[in-house]
DNA sequence: TTGACTAATCAAGTTTTGTTGATATATACA
DNA sequence: TGTATATATCAACAAAACTTGATTAGTCAA
């Protein structure tokens, strides 16, 4: 069998951190470079244990990096991890093309 | 703001359906080609009901299709749904790059 | 028809995720 | 020191997702 470039497991964890509204919001808002969790509250309009929760997802599954500066805590993107995405689709992307021939079965 | 190239609500949908280790496992099946349930089941050593279920999730995202024979469903990897995935992955894979000024803030 | 077979759907229970408010930790500054 | 500030963590609850077993719907063949 075919498979997936990074385990399943690991695939998972990647797409589980993006299924979810609020952090892809987070995600867009990083896109204007490092910030700390203030100015993210702010720009979204969340409480600070939501987005505590969510960026801890994110970073768990390697798509954001923190940096602590005096009391502010930064977080940025990461470039690895939707690298490492980027791969996992590119997989799949193959594999759909490649998916045309029909096996009977039953 | 930069936004994702596809709206936020459909991302989170594309990424759901590929947040779970059951459905990678079912896409990775059917690199093999267009598949029955029947034979899904076996080569999953999953239940029918509980492989109906991630189909279906599969299904509403796009990321496969169904077509009917008789008493068996065959589905098979849909393409197009891996392409738009494929888009937003791009959009953010831009998106990390650029994102490396820091702000500061607070 | 009826019976057998394939797969979808449903209801109930379980597990996982996300939210909220309160508390803990770390840093800075007076 | 003590106090204020920024953020993480925790516990309790709510909501969403998944599993299971049973039922239903569609198709075929006798």
């Amino acid at each position: 069998m075919v498979a997936l470039s990074v385990s399943l497991k690991k695939s998972v964890t990647l797409f589980h951190a993006l299924s979810d509204e609020t952090r892809l919001a987070l995600l867009e808002q990083l896109i204007e470079g490092e910030q700390c969790v203030c100015e993210l509250t702010d720009a979204m309009k969340a409480t600070q244990s939501r987005l505590s929760f969510h960026l801890k997802v994110l970073k768990d599954a390697g798509f954001i990096r923190d940096r602590r500066e005096g009391r502010w805590m930064y977080y940025s993107i990461d470039p690895d991890a939707v690298e490492e995405l980027e791969t996992v689709v590119n997989t799949l992307k193959l594999v759909a093309k490649s998916a045309v021939s029909a096996n009977r079965c039953c």
